[in-house]
RNA sequence: GCCCCCGUAGUUCAACGGAUAGAACGGACCCGUCCUAAGGGUUUGAUGUCAGUUCAAUUCUGGCCGGGGGCACCA
C-alpha cells in the first residue's frame, strides 16, 4: 500500500516537472489522520514557490484520478499532510488474514535466506548466574527471536568464562573452605553445588585483595596449564556442575543454545594469533604484548592482549572466538551482547579484529545493553556479592503468592515460574535496552498496568472468553470462504482495535530493523488496554446477541496477536491465572 | 584529564525530523447480580539550559549544567 501511494505521488509529480523530491509515506499515529500520510507537499512546497496547503491540495485533486482501491479518501490536513483513508473492509479483512495467518501472523521473509549469530548470556562457571545475565540472556533471546520472525536462520551461541583470574580465585576458595571433604558436595542440589562455588569465589576475591594475589595468580597458570592434578581435580569437578547450573537456568528462561564457546579453547588460538601478528599489529610494552587502538582510532585506547606471565587476557581471546565463530557458522551477521560497561573493550576488540579480516569483522555488530539494578536495601544476597537470578526469582514467586491468596486463585509451581519470568522479563524489555533498568520488586509486583503479568492475565483472559463459547456452542464468525462477517455496533471503537491488531507487523519489522524490543512491549500493552476495555463495554460470548460471532473472531485475533507479540519477548503465557 | 552513554509529568519509562509529546504508578473522582475487577472510565501533570540547522527539533549540531560507565597486564 505504501509503495503503491508512493508511486502515485511521484507520478503526479512529475506531470508538473518535479522529480528528485525525497519524501515519505508512513503510517499514522493517530488513527484521525487516517491511516498512511505523506509529508510530499511540505517538502516540495519550497521547489515549486507554492504554499505547502495549497499544494497539498493541487495535489489531492491530482492524485485522485487514480487512487487504489482500498482507499475510502484523501484529505489535506496540519501544516500540509495530505492523509489517506483506508476502507471498513481493509481493517475486517486484517482481522480474517490475523486468523488465517495463525502464529504466522507478523512473521515475514524479510530476512529470508540470511544467516545470524547472536551470542548473549554469558555467564561465567565457577561464578553466580546473577541478574545481569537474566538481562543478558532476555534481551539476546528476545533479538534472536526477532530475526527468526523475520525468517533469518539464527543460532544461538554462549560463551563462557571457564578460565581467567576468576578461576583461579574460586579455586583458592574452594581449598581453603574446610567443610570441603567433610560435604558430600556431589548430592547437592546443582543450585546448592552453585551456591557453594559462588561462596569460594567470594572468598578467593577477598583474598586477592588481601595478600593472596601471588598464589592466586600461581592457581591462574596451573589451570592454564594444567600441571598440577590436585588443581585440575578441583577445577573439572567446579566447572561441570556449575555448567549443568547454567544448563537449569537456561531451561527455566527458555533458551536452548546451538553453540557453547568456551574461553578455555580460545587461549592457545588466541596466544597464536597475537603472537602471528606480533611487530605488526602488537607491540611489546612492559613485558606485556599490547595494542594501541589509538593508532587506528584516536577515540579507542592501549589494551593489553598477553600479560607479562605470557597469559592470554580477554582481548586475545575475543580474537580467537571471532575467528572460531566463523569457522563454525558462516554468518551474515554475528551479533554480540554485553553489558555497556564493556563498550569500551569490546570497541578495542573489534578494531584488532578489523585490521587482522576486514571482512569478518563488517559483519560483527554489538549491542550493548544497561544494568539492571535493585533500590537499594530492598534486597540482599546470601553470599553477600551480587544478587543471583534464582534470588530474584525467588523473591518475586513469594510475591506472587501472596497476590495470588488475596484474590482466592490457586496457582501451580509452573504458572507461578511463567509468571514471575514474564514479569522479570517485560521489566527489561519495555524500555530501550541500552539504559539502566531500575527494578522495583514492588512495583513489578503489584502486577497493574505496565506489566509482564497485565499482558499474560489479558491473554489468559481472552483464552477463558474462547473456552467458554467453546462450551456454550458459540461460534466465531469465519465463513466458508475464510473471511469474518462483521456486524457490531461501536463501529469506531471496533475499528480502531482492528486497526491496533493490524499494525503489528510493522511492529515487528521495526523492533528487528533497531534492535528495539521495547516496541514490541508498548505495542502489547496498547493491545492489552485496548482488549480490557473492549471486554469491559461488550459481553463477548452471548448466544442471543448477533454480534457475538464477530466479537470473538476479534477476541481470537488478539490472543493470537498479544501470543505471537509475547513470543517475541519470550514469555510464555500460562493456561490460567 | 580523555572517551562513551543518558537528562521527558511527583516516580519509572515510550515517542521512525512531522500534526494535540504516549503509557503506567502515585493523587482526585466514578463503575460490583454479567465471559477471571490482577479489570474499566474521567481527571491532574513533563521535553535540564543557551544557541544553531530546518517549512517543521524530545529527536540533528555545538556550548553549558547535572547523572552513569570506561580508560594496561580482571572479565
Amino acid at each position: 500500500m505504501k509503495e503503491k501511494l508512493k508511486k502515485n505521488i511521484t507520478e503526479a509529480l512529475e506531470k508538473w516537472g518535479v522529480s528528485d523530491v525525497s519524501f515519505s509515506v508512513e503510517a499514522t499515529n493517530d488513527e484521525t489522520h487516517g491511516e498512511y500520510a505523506t509529508n510530499v507537499a511540505m517538502v516540495s512546497a519550497k521547489i515549486l514557490k507554492t504554499n505547502p496547503k495549497a499544494l497539498a491540495s493541487e495535489l489531492v485533486s491530482e492524485l485522485s484520478e487514480n487512487l487504489p482501491k482500498e482507499i475510502e479518501k484523501v484529505e489535506v490536513a496540519g501544516p500540509g499532510f495530505i492523509n489517506f483513508f483506508l476502507k471498513r473492509e481493509y481493517f475486517s479483512d486484517t482481522v480474517s488474514h490475523i486468523l488465517k495467518e495463525g502464529e504466522h501472523y507478523g512473521r515475514s521473509v524479510a530476512l529470508k535466506g540470511q544467516k545470524v549469530m547472536v551470542e548473549y548470556t554469558d555467564p561465567n562457571p565457577f561464578k553466580e548466574f546473577h541478574i545481569g545475565h537474566l538481562m543478558s540472556n532476555t534481551i539476546g533471546e528476545s533479538i534472536a527471536r526477532l530475526y527468526e520472525v523475520q525468517g533469518a536462520e539464527v543460532k544461538r551461541a554462549c560463551y563462557q568464562g571457564d578460565v581467567g583470574l576468576h578461576v583461579a580465585k574460586a579455586i583458592w576458595g574452594m581449598q581453603s573452605v574446610p567443610e570441603r571433604d567433610e560435604n558430600p558436595l556431589n548430592s547437592l542440589s546443582p543450585e546448592a553445588q552453585a551456591q557453594y562455588l559462588g561462596h569460594a569465589y567470594q572468598l578467593g576475591s577477598a583474598a586477592y585483595e588481601g595478600g593472596e594475589k601471588d598464589a592466586i595468580e600461581e592457581i591462574n597458570r596451573k589451570v592454564y596449564d594444567r600441571s598440577d592434578s590436585e588443581i585440575n581435580k578441583l577445577y573439572d569437578w567446579g566447572r561441570k556442575v556449575s555448567l549443568a547450573y547454567f544448563d537449569g537456568q537456561y531451561k527455566k528462561l527458555g533458551t536452548k543454545f546451538d553453540f557453547n564457546f568456551f574461553e578455555s579453547e580460545m587461549a592457545k588460538p588466541g596466544l597464536e594469533i597475537v603472537r602471528k601478528f606480533l611487530g605488526r599489529l602488537f607491540q611489546e610494552s612492559d613485558g606485556a604484548i599490547v595494542f594501541h587502538a589509538e593508532k587506528h582510532n584516536p577515540k579507542l585506547h592501549t589494551r593489553v592482549y598477553i600479560t607479562s606471565q605470557g597469559l592470554p587476557t580477554y582481548e586475545a581471546k575475543e580474537l580467537a572466538l571471532h575467528v572460531a565463530k566463523a569457522r563454525k557458522y558462516p554468518a551474515d551477521a554475528s551479533i554480540v551482547i554485553t553489558a555497556n560497561e564493556q563498550d569500551g573493550v569490546f570497541a578495542v576488540g573489534l578494531e584488532a579484529f578489523r585490521q587482522i579480516d576486514k571482512e569478518h569483522a563488517s559483519r560483527v555488530k554489538h549491542v550493548s545493553h544497561g544494568m539492571l539494578r535493585l533500590p537499594t536495601g530492598k534486597m540482599s544476597s546470601r553470599t553477600g556479592g551480587v544478587i543471583t537470578a534464582d534470588e530474584l526469582i525467588f523473591s518475586i514467586v513469594s510475591k506472587l503468592k501472596e497476590k495470588f491468596s488475596e484474590s482466592e486463585r490457586k496457582a501451580d509451581e509452573v504458572t507461578l515460574e511463567s509468571v514471575s519470568i514474564g514479569a522479570i522479563k517485560y521489566s527489561i524489555l519495555r524500555q530501550s535496552i541500552g539504559s539502566d533498568i531500575i527494578f522495583d520488586l514492588e512495583k513489578s509486583v503489584s502486577l497493574e498496568g505496565d506489566s509482564g503479568p497485565y499482558l499474560q492475565y489479558a491473554a489468559v483472559r481472552a483464552h477463558s472468553i474462547l473456552e467458554k463459547a467453546k462450551a456454550e456452542g458459540v461460534r466465531g464468525s469465519l465463513t466458508s470462504t475464510g473471511n469474518v462477517e462483521v456486524r457490531l455496533p461501536h463501529e469506531w471503537q471496533t475499528r480502531s482495535f482492528e486497526r491496533l491488531l493490524s499494525h503489528f507487523p510493522e511492529v515487528v519489522e521495526r523492533a528487528g530493523a533497531e534492535f528495539a524490543p521495547q516496541y514490541i512491549s508498548t505495542y502489547l500493552i496498547e493491545i492489552a488496554a485496548s482488549f480490557n476495555n473492549f471486554y469491559a463495554q461488550e459481553k463477548i460470548v452471548d448466544k442471543d446477541d448477533p454480534h457475538s460471532p464477530y466479537k470473538l473472531a476479534l477476541t481470537k485475533a488478539f490472543r493470537t496477536v498479544m501470543e505471537n507479540g509475547l513470543w517475541i519477548l519470550g514469555i510464555k503465557v500460562p493456561e490460567r491465572m
